[in-house]
DNA sequence: GTCAACCTTCCCACGATGGGAAGGTCAAGG
DNA sequence: CCTTGACCTTCCCATCGTGGGAAGGTTGAC
């Protein structure tokens, strides 16, 4: 009774899934789904005797909220956090808004950064006439002494 | 000629540096220096008899240039091309523009996909109350069928 | 029985960076 | 002249998430 499927053919009758068939339903692609299982993220499916992976609603189910973390951003170390959160009936809402608030404080500090090189190459793009000649406050900014981060202030340093 | 120095003492005493001398006066590591070298961003430079690297303030300029290439997100690749275009008094400042344009649509590109990440997820953290409870609609979200995409919509669905 | 389409594992690659080992060199002080 | 510590050299490995591809076995439809 623990191992109930022993060839294909028994599992597909009973709505299983390969791995091929479970990566198109959940979106993952099938070598990040072993990739994840390898890891530890999702746990290891029970196999045919040929080996071959075998995948029921509910795994496939944990692969689309493995997805959707990793649409929102969210590390694999974090999203095994979450999995196990998420199967665990005893777990706090307040671990997993921890979990969550770690994530977007990361994720806006990034974005800070990025608009901080936004904003200085917009302005670079801007102040570059763009003909042939070679003359170009771009490779001039990089250039010079002051900080990438200088934008409109450069010249007066 | 083509070889004026064979030691370090000789160089030194024309101001010229070694590569831990190198990576402090242009913010660049060590590691980073040699790797650069090895992926021809920099070209290599003359070495000692005994092998060390040898660079002069030239040297030490394109290096500070690439860091600041670097500091605004530009991609070793590109930052090929800038150096190439630096040092090529034939350029033309269109060809520079249209290195950094491409530069500056792939990095809204992501900014705003972090932005839609960080949309969501403030409005899951929001909100989660953060309690005892196990119910939580971070992870309701994350376990529906909805894409993750969807913030206060996503109740009506 | 054959054949295409799938599965398995294993290794390699990217991009940028760092860690560390094993071995050679330099400079300062005795 | 010799020791010592700081530094250099090359080489390999790890990170993180993802994909490519090889070599070999399975499945299922005709």
């Amino acid at each position: 009774m623990a191992q109930k499927y022993f060839e294909m053919g028994d599992a597909r009758r009973d709505g299983i899934l390969n791995i091929g068939e479970a990566a198109r339903a959940s979106g993952v692609s099938a070598k990040m789904i072993r990739h994840y299982e390898d890891t530890g993220v999702v746990p290891p499916p029970p196999r045919t005797v040929a080996g071959y992976r075998l995948y029921r609603e509910a795994d496939v189910h944990t692969l689309r909220f493995v997805q959707r973390a990793r649409e929102l951003g969210f590390p694999v170390k974090e999203i095994k956090e979450l999995v196990g959160l998420w199967t665990n009936r005893r777990r706090s809402s307040a671990d997993v808004q921890r979990v969550a608030k770690r994530h977007l404080m990361a994720l806006e500090r990034k974005i800070d950064q990025m608009e901080a090189m936004r904003g200085t190459l917009r302005h670079l793009v801007h102040a570059c006439h763009a003909d042939e000649r070679p003359d170009c406050p771009i490779l001039e900014e990089l250039a010079q002494a002051g900080a990438a981060r200088a934008t409109a202030r450069s010249a007066k340093r």
